[in-house]
DNA sequence: ACAAACTGTAACCAATCCAGTGACAGTTAA
DNA sequence: TTAACTGTCACTGGATTGGTTACAGTTTGT
């Protein structure tokens, strides 16, 4: 448990990808080769993003992924919400003990505490669009490198 | 990688049964009780806590854990930046394909995003201290209950 | 001197999750 | 009818977590 899966990631850079297209689709093969990946985990994760309305897929020959909302309507939020699940901070297994003043009252307390500081985590990725990512990407690679 | 590990929970729980001890010590195994758990697991938990300066230790007969510092100058981030260990999120195993034009600028960019999120958990963390959790505790526990 | 009560580690275990992979049924277009 | 996709299952190796036993080292009490 040191952090995250790399789905969030993964998901992000999809995203990416299909906004570069521009309303262009895209099959889990290539998404796959761009993330140096395999196709069925890219597709267990588009699976993901289609189920919260990111993306929309076809089957058969010529089908593959497109975005179903504009880009700059999609942050990072939305993405890390769609394949991460639970919550980032684990309470220990057992409930603490009742007989101690200080585990009697932790409990709900440092669900707060711990909600609270995800809560910030979130709105932070949410000020982030897949459309303004992609747009620094762009920007970054068409950077002067002095010739 | 659902989220982090326990430890944060736990070693939050023992700053504050700490705190609540005003100065004394406790055992790893009164810890232990506490949070129904066992002592091995404790002291692997208060040792890095003890690493970053926030509870020293005495061995041999009598010896136990004690605070380092006042409960008001530890926050919960202190606890957290303890014994966790590296990021949040994790980035794909391998680098994404250099032929791919968002894939060549992804990486720095989902890395700053990342950071940029972290560092807004562990602010809102920082916002807390285990003095102000074991106040919040304590007054829980005294609440009139209808009688 | 000796026993008791601690810390500090090492070693091993079962359970869990991640990501990689092969397989194959179902769907659609050429 | 064949080729190219999605969708999903099953299995794998590797990493990490937390539980547990064991034991050496340290300090106090008698």
């Amino acid at each position: 448990m040191a952090g995250l899966s790399s789905r969030s990631a993964v998901a992000i850079h999809a995203l990416a990808m299909l906004a570069h297209r521009r309303g262009g689709s895209l099959t889990s093969a290539e998404i796959a080769d761009s993330l140096e990946s395999n196709p069925v985990f890219v597709r267990r994760i588009l699976g993901r993003l289609r189920d919260a309305h990111l993306v929309w897929s076809t089957e058969g020959r010529g089908g593959g992924w497109s975005l179903a909302r504009a880009p700059r309507d999609i942050t990072l939020y939305d993405a890390y919400a769609a394949v991460e699940e639970g919550q980032i901070f684990s309470r220990h297994t057992h409930p603490p003990n009742g007989g101690c003043e200080v585990g009697r009252g932790i409990g709900d307390l440092l669900d707060a505490e711990f909600r609270s500081a995800e809560r910030a985590l979130e709105e932070q990725l949410g000020r982030t669009t897949i459309a303004g990512l992609l747009q620094q990407i762009l920007a970054s690679d068409g950077e002067p490198r002095g010739h």
